[in-house]
DNA sequence: AAGTACTACAACCGCGGTATG
DNA sequence: TCATACCGCGGTTGTAGTACT
């Protein structure tokens, strides 16, 4: 083992096109390994380790770089986060072109995002709001964790808060959030649309102890389902309303003053009365400007040939 | 136009596992 | 078997570009 060059001076810092070219002569040559050799054998200053994130990361044939996780992406890294916890090579894997570290730093803009947006979504006990809409109600106590739900093991998956069985008093008072698709979105009631992304808000008054049927959702044929379920405290009924204003632009508030109180005005604006009703597919829609800022986002069809999960009554 | 805030992403660091002498 | 070097992974940081005020 070696040995050396512990007085060569190690570069750190951006890459050159020369170094990259370096690089890539040395894989051609000997393939994607020996990443000490380089700089062993002084054809660059960089660590080897240094040469194999840049190899992985940026060089490799393949990669997606530049391109923006499309929602099929998002929605994988979400599944997979749930069931593998932060396991970003792993993750990486389902993902065609896309590096551990593209997903690493893809969760973490998104986990960004929702901060910000819950702590925004908080009270502040300074500036509360003159207008009616934003006058939220009770204190966000507890903002709920921005960690994905802890359902890698299947022991808890399989138990108690996941299950339709909604009896535990931890999520008796709280929203359910779960991933739908797009095209999915005539058939909830009650919907919150979460961009590309879609979580259901599922929200019981604090008075019952009965929850909406969770509603069928997705199906990856090579990924095990999961439940994206996790709660929410009631009080947040002023991070749902914020959430309107600021991340979709596209709801109403219908009742206004009912916040607080009553149940949520769920449903997006632009789907009309019509879907309430009729619970139609909506066919023309526009993109919340939000968890990706695509303008070429996919067609609204583009779930249309995933399955539906089956039934709540089905789950285990 | 300038300053500030935010976002995306490239790269580094530390740690643990593995390979090798 | 042990010590050391290497490799890979996940966490973190730095920064350039963009959006917002």
């Amino acid at each position: 083992m070696a040995h050396h060059n512990a007085t060569v001076e190690v570069k750190k810092g951006p890459w050159k096109a020369e170094e990259d070219q370096v690089l890539i002569n040395h894989v051609k040559r000997f393939g994607p390994r020996d990443w000490s050799s380089i700089r062993s054998k002084g054809l660059l200053q960089r660590t080897g380790k240094s040469c194999r994130l840049r190899w992985v990361n940026k060089l490799r044939p393949n990669l997606k770089n530049g391109v923006k996780f499309s929602a099929e992406e998002e929605r994988t890294v979400i599944e997979l986060q749930a069931e593998f916890g932060n396991k970003w090579a792993k993750i990486a894997t389902y993902l065609s072109g896309r590096t551990d570290n593209d997903v690493k730093n893809f969760w973490s803009s998104r986990q960004k995002r929702l901060a910000r947006i819950l702590q925004t979504s908080a009270p502040s006990s300074s500036n509360s709001p003159k207008n009616p809409k934003e006058a939220k109600a009770p204190a966000f106590h507890e903002i709920p964790s921005l960690e994905a739900p802890k359902f890698s093991s299947s022991t808890e998956e399989e138990s108690g808060t996941n299950s339709q069985s909604c009896s535990s008093p931890h999520i008796s008072d709280s929203m359910m959030i779960k991933m739908v698709p797009l095209s999915d979105l005539g058939q909830y009631p009650g919907l919150l649309t979460y961009e590309h992304s879609l979580f259901q808000f599922n929200y019981t008054p604090s008075d019952k102890n009965t929850f909406v049927e969770p509603q069928p959702h997705l199906s990856y044929p090579s990924i095990p389902q999961l439940q994206q379920d996790f709660a929410l405290p009631v009080e947040s009924q002023d991070f749902i309303s914020r959430l309107d204003h600021t991340f979709l632009d596209v709801f109403e508030l219908a009742g206004g003053s009912a916040l607080g109180t009553a149940q949520l005005p769920m449903l997006p604006s632009f789907l009309g009365p019509e879907i309430a009703k009729n619970g139609e597919t909506p066919c023309a829609m526009t993109t919340p400007n939000s968890f990706i800022d695509d303008d070429d986002f996919p067609p609204i069809d583009m779930f249309d040939h995933i399955e539906p999960l089956p039934s709540p009554s089905e789950w285990s």
